[in-house]
DNA sequence: TGCAATTTATGACTTAAATCATAATGATAC
DNA sequence: GTATCATTATGATTTAAGTCATAAATTGCA
């Protein structure tokens, strides 16, 4: 995350997209910087069988996008508006210009990457070969830890619905609603009030 | 990869390691950046039910285990040589001290991280959901398509074992060397002659 | 060269998740 | 406030990957 008043120095423009709208396309190229001012993002590409894989949700204050930015390759996924969203956009080059002229700033995008790298090791352990059972609770409990502190305040407008979960999780809707029943009848999982969880 | 002079006057080491040295664990905090001179070396973890899986493996000219030199976590996961390697290593600080007083080597660890988090965006997206032949099939075509251009010569002295495989895609080694079999009868794989994809 | 260890191979059986179908509940719009 | 749509729920069935057991082939080492 960068600070607002520095991007704006740059040349970067708010804009505010309504819910569903594609801020991106899988296989174009990079163009811009983006972070969310307010609202919420997927980043999600469909395989062959036209079945959806979620690679992230990001919140207000994420930045999102990056790598294409960084070396020359095209998208490997879309982003789209889960609501409505204020986005900040800031040119390619003048993004560049900034990180030369900020190396602080340029650290705080590379820690950022290491972040995330960070936690795709951590998911990619999970998810791998996990029981669909420990998948979704490491999931929610990488929700609870990553996601509700990053973003402040969790019960966010935009929650995960189970078809979303299981997106992310390569699982089905009816595995992930089974085995979140069977957690909760277990009290492995505390409350799940409907789509937001707490 | 950082170009060997210039790591040398930040008072690099380098250390020649045996096959299956450990060098750093799951959990540890980061002490060092590690390039590899020559060799080879995986990084893995154990889930609860001690079955490996492998987050990556590296070759020359390479690094690994960046992420917690940057943010303040432990390793996710161990690093091993898979051969007797020869590795760079130089100490947290200076490598800091190496980074400001270098933007442009910072610029091209933060492009190896964004390439990185790129692959692993593809590599989540191939393996989430995807039947198994899929994953293996995308898997091999992975390692022909990078491994092979970074680090030069791919029928390397270190190949990957099916049970090797299986640990990465998350699949057992008798369903890897089913699916591998069958991709050869339907000539859908060229030759594998054991171990060595070509 | 020969022997032990590792890796690959293959069959029989089990099981858990996907699939299919259909219903109930909760949200949203008019 | 009712109708429509999306999401959650649940049962029956199928299927593909996991498990177990055991053998064959390679590799590597003495």
């Amino acid at each position: 995350m960068i600070p607002q008043e520095i991007l704006l120095k740059y040349n970067a423009t708010i804009k505010t997209f309504e819910k569903d709208a594609t801020l991106f396309s899988e296989n174009e190229t990079a163009r811009y910087y983006y972070q969310i001012v307010s609202g919420a993002v997927k980043m999600n590409n469909y395989n062959e069988d036209g079945k959806e894989f979620i690679q992230g949700i990001f919140y207000k204050q994420q930045s999102f996008g990056e790598p294409p930015l960084f070396i020359d390759i095209k998208y490997p996924a879309s982003a789209v508006t889960l609501v409505k969203s204020d986005i900040l956009l800031i040119d390619r080059q003048a993004f560049f210009q900034l990180l030369k002229e900020h190396p602080e700033i340029h650290l705080n995008i590379t820690q950022s990457l290491a972040k995330r790298l960070y936690y795709k090791a951590i998911i990619a352990s999970e998810i791998s070969s996990q029981e669909p059972a420990h998948r979704v609770l490491r999931f929610i409990d990488y929700l609870k830890n990553d996601v509700a502190k990053t973003s402040g305040d969790f019960t966010f407008k935009v929650d995960y619905t189970r078809q979303q979960i299981a997106d992310i999780l390569g699982l089905r809707v009816e595995t992930v609603i089974r085995v979140i029943k069977s957690l909760e009848k277990q009290g492995e999982l505390k409350i799940i009030k409907r789509k937001v969880y707490r």
